[in-house]
DNA sequence: CGCTGCATTGAAATATCTCAATCAATGTGG
DNA sequence: CCACATTGATTGAGATATTTCAATGCAGCG
């Protein structure tokens, strides 16, 4: 199923079969996009939405010379824009990081799914509640940490989030971010940021090869240098709580 | 009506008067708070929301010194919590800025509201979509801007939602932030805050009185300095979108 | 081979932080 | 009414973090 991964080790209660095939069929059509390509701009009207089955996506605001802030990125089982369902436009820029594979779910789909199944509606809710949670963590990483830090920090994140959908073989970041992306997301130039990872380097926490991959030596102490607790990702079993309330 | 100011100045198609009054009915007690009190902690078990009648609410994490970021910030007409509802626990503190008013609406008449009308709970969505599109803002704030930008921005931003609610008068801001609240917005410390304020007077853009209270005196200038773009705040007539889709 | 894009490094400029002191307003107890 | 403590604003001086500008290295690619 090509919207397997959705809410993938967030949900304790997971969906039920019929949600999930409901969802599934909402999908119109699947669509791979090439690198460093914009999918949605700011402003712009929206009629669909899309999940993102394959790849990474960066979301992005950019200032008045053009220089952009990464305000989040997303990665397989994330839909990018299901807010866009609700507010019919989006405030920010959306784009590949490299290929990507989208499906795209048009919003009168979304809306009859809604409609027909409130226990799923209550988890796309959810999932985009699940955003916001994160643009906190990412304001407190500007906000709180150093350089090396918040590149830490990020990373931390970024392995999380791939083990909860099972993309992550605890040696490398299967997310080819270059260094200016790295800067981009954490408020800092790409010299600083070559500068922090030459630092992690030396700690013997990670190994960032020249092409954009990143080799994980350390996770403990990578967690340890930028005090990260990926509670915020509500992860199943975090607490035992049942999200999303009863059936 | 307590609740009279939930999304006001933000949805084309206001709320009808049926979903007006069972929210209205949906508060179960008001409560008045003394500044600086916590109201909600991260990881506690949540059974309520909490609507802002009056007064400012500061949501925050903090780091491993106890040092605190701001990463939201609420006014009348906010629903301060509402996340709670999807995710029965927050990942973040919420508490006073001075004295505040709030109504307190349990999960269960929440979880009515959202059954009888579908509207409303597309409305709710929305507004914890706001929250999100506002913590974006934030991001770029503090990741492309310097420290005399980032007050100015939060303040073009104040300005704005404080206009949606009625509230400005166009010269003080009714929102007694110290410095030093500023500082834990805006990832700076308070000295630097306090330099930043003063070149901002100095440029004769706003004139902050010792006591918390801040003067504008050129609004446009404001905005200007650190290109305050406010469409991610969503608000009527931004532009001629059915926001929330037809009825 | 000569591009091109990205990583890397150095040196100087700038922004921000830290520490410490002073000031002004306010409240409290006598 | 005064003496004193408290809180937040303000300022100065030196330390540190980050940016800027400029150069070099390195790999893929037509």
């Amino acid at each position: 199923m090509r919207t397997e991964l959705f809410l993938k080790g967030r949900l304790r209660h997971d969906l039920r079969a019929e949600e999930k095939r409901a969802l599934e069929d909402a999908v119109a059509e699947v669509i791979t996009l090439p690198p460093r390509t914009t999918l949605v701009e700011r402003g712009e009207r929206l009629e669909n939405s899309y999940y993102l089955i394959e790849g990474t996506m960066l979301r992005h605001l950019d200032d008045r010379k053009g220089e952009r802030q990464l305000v989040g990125l997303n990665i397989s089982g994330d839909f990018v824009d299901l807010h866009g369902f609700a507010m019919k436009r989006l405030d920010h820029n959306v784009g590949t990081l490299g290929q990507a594979v989208v499906a795209k779910v048009p919003h009168k789909a979304i809306a009859t799914l809604v409609d027909q199944f409130p226990h799923l509606a209550r988890a796309m809710w959810f999932s985009t509640l699940l955003d916001a949670a994160m643009h906190r963590e990412w304001i407190f990483r500007i906000g709180r940490l150093n350089a090396e830090g918040r590149i830490a920090h990020l990373i931390a994140e970024l392995i999380d989030r791939l083990k909860f959908v099972g993309k992550y073989d605890g040696n490398e970041l299967p997310v080819p971010l270059l260094q200016r992306d790295y800067a981009e997301a954490c408020g800092i130039t790409s010299v600083h940021a070559n500068r922090s990872f030459k630092r992690l380097r030396e700690r013997g926490i990670l190994d960032p090869r020249g092409d954009g991959r990143i080799i994980i030596l350390d996770e403990a102490a990578l967690y340890r240098l930028c005090e990260f607790d990926g509670s915020y990702l509500y992860g199943d079993g975090e607490l035992a709580l049942e999200t999303l309330g009863d059936r």
